[in-house]
DNA sequence: GACCCGTTACTTACAGCGTAAGAAAAGAGG
DNA sequence: CCTCTTTTCTTACGCTGTAAGTAACGGGTC
């Protein structure tokens, strides 16, 4: 079997775009951001390094595509007709929690604009449904603008803060508790006692209250 | 002049934690975060990389450092009674203006929990003023961290498009202009038309309106 | 003055990075 | 068989963060 080029013929057919795009999503969810470089994103491939730059230009646009590929993941933000706000807010809901499996692209997707050719479709279904609503279009924009950024950032410190929580650094909760009770009292309460909800609670919450006031003001 | 140790003395006299963080902040500012290596930084400084090493434990503490920084630039979050609105108005839009100030540095915003004993004290000062308005303490921290997290999102956003917009790439609004107007008819109406408002006028709006919704859910 | 010592700074070195340039191999069509 | 295109590998350059060791300084004590 396999006739040889440099490795076994067969076990790696292919390789493309999207096979190094999954790759390096993978990498990054077992080893973090910091371990994705050309070098080793190629050995996990079967392949030299070089190779990888007739898939993609260089490594920031490897980067963006990521960004895209999580996206890619969520939920789609489907219309139907006036329920515009359950279907936001499913919408984050879906955005958060596919987030939440890839937290090492969270850096990633905070800086990029993530308005890449694929999440442009939700984007604009998204202003179909809050236009057929009644919101002028500028206004639809913001919405979904400030959705997406809340939801991205949320996610963000969701993992930061858990990260940090597993290894008792400055950030953790253990770390609040045990802060200057004098200086900061009420942190130290808030650190204490469970607030009574977890994450997804005080998100939906968070979304919710957010959607109820551009329901109001707009 | 100068008796001269190596360089010329007394042009440079001190060096501390707070000089190094400063010129890497101008270093950022200026160049861009990509740009700040730690040679870089020492040449700045008239100085070799590893004398950096005195100051700051590492690379990463040097980011830490950085946000640190440009969070204490902001204005205080100052509590004045049962008026939590417009004071949490006032700080979403002070904290903003500062980070647009450093756009190179709202990556690292994003990615960090920004609780470095510096912040504290101002998240404590937020949490009194909510409570004494008469928020449970865990809805108090829930809103200033949705704030504070939709802020610095919103931030990063304006930064991105600033900087996508000057030179045409995907995510302008040229370049959404010019989009397939039969897929995407509402994106690129949006594009086209001037929505109404600036950016700071947007964001005033949207913290309103998420403020407005805590305020009636609480 | 001479001595010493902690702090600050420099030098050297290493392994790894992104990627430019070009050679070599593999597959397709004649 | 040869040739052309696409894919892959090889080599090389300049850069990175930082570990290790060394030298110079500033200030205290005799």
């Amino acid at each position: 079997m396999a006739k040889g080029h440099k490795r076994a013929r067969g076990e790696r057919a292919g390789l493309s775009r999207q096979r190094v795009l999954d790759a390096a999503l993978a990498l990054v969810d077992r080893d973090g951001l910091a371990a994705l470089s050309m070098r080793r994103l190629g050995a996990d491939l079967g392949v030299e390094a070089m190779t990888l730059y007739h898939y993609v230009p260089n490594k920031d646009a490897l980067l963006d595509g990521l960004v895209e590929r999580v996206f890619e993941q969520a939920a789609p933000l489907t219309a139907d007709g006036a329920r515009w706000r359950p279907a936001l807010e499913r919408y984050a809901g879906s955005l958060r929690r596919t987030l939440l499996l890839h937290p090492a692209v969270l850096p990633l997707a905070m800086s990029r604009p993530a308005v890449t050719p694929q999440t442009l479709g939700a984007v604009e279904s998204g202003l179909r449904m809050l236009r057929d609503a009644g919101f002028p279009l500028g206004r639809a924009l913001d919405v979904l603008n400030a959705l997406t950024v809340f939801v991205i950032g949320h996610a963000a410190v969701e993992a930061a803060t858990a990260r940090v929580n597993e290894q008792g650094a400055p950030g953790s909760t253990a770390y609040l508790a045990q802060l200057d009770a004098a200086r900061f009292p009420l942190l130290v309460e808030a650190g204490q006692g469970g607030h009574g909800a977890d994450d997804a609670a005080r998100f939906d919450y968070a979304v919710r209250a957010l959607l109820a006031g551009f329901d109001g003001g707009a």
